[in-house]
DNA sequence: GCGTTAACCGTTAGCGCTAACAATTCAGCG
DNA sequence: CGCTGAATTGTTAGCGCTAACGGTTAACGC
């Protein structure tokens, strides 16, 4: 550590004050073409790589923007990611994620962590953090993004669909096309709120139209092609009379269809299919499963968006919500 | 900026010293429990969160180990990224991710924006860098760990599998089973050297039986079930003889499945598929598919413990390589 | 009482860099 | 040839925190 090159070397051997050599690596300020070749020539002969601890320290602003989702294993957040790095890309900012695991109080340690860097600004998944990080995130002078939901009340900026909308206009476009027996099958994780809020919506559809569920399936752990098989067949199993079954995900749905390519069930003639993300993998497949667009790569571009907006002087007072359409794919399964 | 409350701001409050103050939040060195308390209670009730640029500029150690890797949207990655996390859970030091694009040259940008941060280690999918990126690994004074492939020459640690091997075990599994008039569908991603050595093993085990690639079909862009699907169709109508066929990826060994499902081609009875990875999505299918686990929780537990176990005197000459064994997994499509 | 030890707390001196201002250089011009 | 203003370079003073060491206090045995 105490060998590695520092500023000074490099200026030393430019033969220029630290100050010359900092500005000439940075491209700020006036240096003269010369010099600044001197410089480069110089830090790179001895291979300096700048220590951004202390110049971020010394120039009280970095480069980062703290990223914060529930997980990465799943197949939506990795999008989210995408969109905002493309965003990123080129304007200096470097994301960096945190995973929370679905967890509050991670939540709020992960939160604390990233403030800890002085980050550029703060994107996160979901309306609902706990008391303490609610306290921080609003003590701190960093844009706070908060994204994909926006039933709830933001702390400052916001970008996401209505989850509780995405449940009922599903809910409603099933009702359309005629199908009445209706199950649910999907997570039983207290944490995630916005699969709640789908079938809350959802819930509500129905009763719109008289209906209710007429079963249901909850899981634990995370959701897989073959989880979705296995409850779509204990579910048909114990309510054969069924004819529309609702998904809290994608993946979820394409284990239903596997099962019915199994069992010979003809999907939508006997067995309506829907899901939730629009994900890729339902491209490909038998049939085009119904599904609603939740736009993560949108959303992960215009949170990265407003961050990049956001006026230097940290301005008090400003607030935004971007609300997108959950748009609903019928493919042909509905 | 200039109003977050410092450690000074908490020390006052608290009426100790900075030192004492430090020490208390860090829960270092001497300090009473009273004092302590006291602290704690200042802390929180000015809503104190340090600052690491400041704490780890003084210290000249960080907490973050920097991960770098090609793509996040790919299945694979995130798992590396998990067995990564679950290792260092409560041993207080942060992954942070870096995405490369398969692009050298971006990689050796972020080779250098995460050396910049000073990290306690870095872990690097795959063997092949830039010259540049080569030069400033090497005189960095941290733990540098390869992974997922170790056909090559490492710089410091490596954890992964031979993709030379995985390509050839999986050919000479095939002719095992009889298996003549072989294809290959994969990427044509030049930067994507791991398929590209999967690929060369593969065509060196079907020469060890007198045989070669029947038939071969490339893509650019990303590897999708719809994409498999598309291919397996064209390979298929050009060289209807084919009896099986190997896919770089997973992803694109289910398009295959599906083209089959709907073409009324038995799997593997006309047909034998086999792809590599070892994904989830294989699970729940009207087929198990042939693969290869490629171990890649594993391998980011093992990288992890790598950085854990590196000695702090940043001791030369440690060298280590951890060779696991790509498995493969007949399925029954094979 | 006095030295001794351990526990606790404070002082000093940076970590490596950059903002802000000061100083210098140099061309161009009357 | 000195003057002016723009271009270029240097100087000073931290950023917010911690390592290292020095000082203080209280308890205890002789």
């Amino acid at each position: 550590m105490s060998n590695t090159p520092k500023l000074r070397d490099v200026a030393k051997l430019a033969n220029v004050s630290e100050m010359t050599a900092s500005r000439a690596l940075r491209r700020v300020g006036d240096v003269s073409a010369a010099t600044r070749k001197k410089v480069e020539a110089a830090a790179l002969a001895i291979g300096y790589v700048p220590n951004k601890l202390a110049g971020n320290l010394a120039s009280r602003t970095s480069n980062l923007v703290g990223v914060i989702v529930p997980s990465l294993s799943s197949f939506v957040f990795p999008e989210v990611l995408n969109g905002i790095s493309v965003t990123l890309e080129g304007s200096g900012l470097q994301p960096v994620t945190g995973v929370t695991d679905y967890d509050l109080e991670k939540e709020e340690a992960v939160i604390r962590q990233m403030l800890s860097w002085r980050p550029r600004g703060l994107i996160i998944a979901g309306l609902e953090h706990s008391e303490g990080a609610r306290k921080i995130l609003r003590a701190s002078n960093v844009p706070i993004v908060e994204i994909m939901d926006v039933d709830g009340e933001p702390i400052q900026y916001c970008v996401g669909i209505s989850h509780v909308r995405a449940g009922r206009d599903m809910a409603r476009k099933l009702v359309e096309n005629g199908y009445r027996r209706i199950a649910f099958i999907g997570t039983k994780m207290p944490k995630d709120f916005r699969a709640q809020k789908r079938l809350d919506g959802f819930m509500a559809g129905l009763s719109e139209a008289g209906l209710s569920l007429c079963a249901q399936q909850l899981y634990t752990g995370g959701s897989s092609i073959e989880n979705g098989r296995t409850l779509t067949a204990r579910l048909l199993r114990e309510h054969p009379e069924v004819d529309c079954i609702y998904y809290s995900s994608d993946v979820m749905s394409v284990g239903g269809l596997m099962h019915c390519l199994a069992e010979g069930i003809s999907v939508p003639d006997d067995l309506a299919l829907a899901g939730f993300n629009n994900l890729e993998i339902l491209n490909g497949l038998p049939r085009k499963l119904a599904t609603t667009d939740a736009h993560r790569y949108a959303i992960g571009k215009q949170a990265a968006a407003l961050i990049l907006a956001h006026p230097k002087g940290g301005a008090e007072g400003v607030e935004r919500t971007i609300t997108l359409s959950p748009d609903i794919e019928t493919g042909d399964t509905v």
